[in-house]
DNA sequence: CGAAGGTGATGCCGAATTGGCATCACTATA
DNA sequence: TATAGTGATGCCAATTCGGCATCACCTTCG
């Protein structure tokens, strides 16, 4: 993809002399003076100083020279890493999750990425936002589904995708034909929520002061699937993102109601990687499968 | 200097379209194609997915672009640098150097220099070795000559030379006939000794024990000049490095006899800039003067 | 469902560039 | 003075690039 004037440039820097650099790549020496004479015309300057026994570099030579190295040394890593990708046959991904992507989302993302790529396998964790969050700061986890809102400096976000919060409920709930409904609203109807609700940890409990609005929880869960049945069995309502409940609202099994609070409903979901260290090959291809998904998909 | 593939990727990566792209850069798109397709054959995968609407970076595609985008990026800081190199009308670089540089080798460096960059200034502090690393350390200075045994962590050596010490002394002086002399044969001779030797701070203290040699001075200066006349006209001979007397050895005036301590024989003298700071242009290139006239001398 | 407008890809060919051979002029060395 | 090195140039064939015209496919709109 690169000119041969760059290992030009490079080799007769090395040889001190364009024969002797011709020589070493099996070029006439005629091409290779060519060649720096155009560019000595491009760059308007001299790179070369000839001498009788060969040429010396410029103060402009060394510079361009430079360049070259550098960029040749960047492509013998980009080829290292596109036969990387491209005979990608192994690899281990440690994926750190909100349980509730686990419905729906992350399985796609995947069933996809596994197609292209079999030979890579996985460790999943489901975890709360913040666990998640602290996982791939501490390098416990390549991969991270998580909120972004507030992060960890050991980690950035690679893809995000907003994902407000909203109420969750059977279709034939007392709220279920608004538009929209606030906490207050919520108030005086049993609630299903996180497992960190009950240390108030969670992340309603962060942003909605629930000393005012007393919301009465009648099932505290970690696992996404219990909520969902607590929710269809109508022993509550779950304020929660749209996210593990996509197949259930389009379904019309359960209906996703918007928050009118702004700072709720300002929330996004992200594919979030470490700050610091390297992103190996097999994990950046997967965010990229998990970016690519975010756009097909919905969470609003 | 580099082939039109380059910024083809770029382009067709930023536009999502190989004929939206080829019409922003006024070329035909089949042009445009051909050498994706080509880029494709030699990495032996796809750089782009061809979707009905457009193309879309592959995995592959997105380290490609991401090493043209680097390669065109630092393509345009090296015609700037080259620009500044070719049309260098001004700069100013602060020098900060040891006095016995200012004899014969600076002032030859200076001189070729100028007559090349007419229109760079210059400010230049002589001071003790110390002194001029911490110029440099602090960024009071640009450039520093100094010896460079014991440096600073915030200057870094750009160019050396090997500059032992030996005695300096009249021809007519009983050691000058030796081979090389040892510290110890200097005691009971006058000596001519540099200003950092009144503090005892001097290289010559920190190397040698002189409180169990004791060397008996009647000349202290930080004046090279004085050194000199005080050392031509017998007061004394001078434990120094050839630097500031290359002239005078050469005419016969003086003589240099090595050392036989290793430790002061293996000193050298060196150009040093920052660590930290980018060194700019003018000075740079001074720096290579610096080293191109390292290789033209001898101070062994 | 057909027309219109978009896309990438290809055949063909001229234009431009690259590279090879032969040779020149210059310099240093034996 | 002859020899052997150097960079540079004339000439020309080989190769690559780019433009034009066209094809096949897909999406959108009336």
């Amino acid at each position: 993809m690169h000119h041969p004037l760059l290992r030009y440039i490079d080799e007769v820097a090395r040889q001190g002399s364009i024969r002797k650099a011709a020589k070493v790549m099996n070029v006439a020496s005629s091409a290779v003076n060519r060649q720096i004479l155009k560019a000595e015309a491009e760059f308007d300057t001299r790179l070369f100083d000839r001498l009788p026994e060969g040429v010396e570099l410029t103060a402009a030579g060394r510079v361009v020279v430079e360049h070259c190295r550098r960029t040749l040394y960047d492509y013998r890593n980009l080829r290292a890493a596109i036969d990387d990708i491209r005979d990608l046959r192994t690899g281990h991904i440690q994926l750190s999750t909100l349980d509730s992507t686990t419905f729906g989302f992350l399985p796609q993302v995947m069933e996809d990425f596994s197609n292209e790529y079999p030979g890579v396998s996985f460790t999943v964790a489901t975890a709360g936002p913040d666990e998640t969050i602290e996982a791939v700061a501490k390098g416990i986890a390549h991969v991270g589904l998580s909120f972004t809102r507030d992060l960890h400096p050991d980690v950035r976000v690679v893809a995000e995708k907003p994902s407000p919060f909203g109420v969750i409920m059977r279709p034939d709930h007392p709220l279920a034909d608004r538009h929209y409904v606030t906490v207050e609203d919520c108030v005086g109807f049993p609630l299903v929520r996180t497992m960190d609700a009950r240390g108030k940890t969670s992340i309603i409990d962060q942003e909605i002061d629930t000393a005012v609005l007393p919301l009465s929880t009648i099932f505290y869960t970690n696992a996404h699937i219990m909520a969902k049945h607590a929710i269809k069995a109508g022993r509550g309502i779950g304020i929660y993102t749209k996210v593990g409940f996509l197949s259930d609202i389009k379904s019309g099994e359960l209906r996703f109601v918007p928050l009118a609070e702004r700072i709720l409903s300002e929330y996004k979901i992200g594919a979030i990687v470490s700050a610091h260290k390297n992103v190996e090959t097999s994990a950046h291809l997967f965010v990229n499968a998990i970016e690519r998904h975010f756009r097909k998909v919905d969470f609003t």
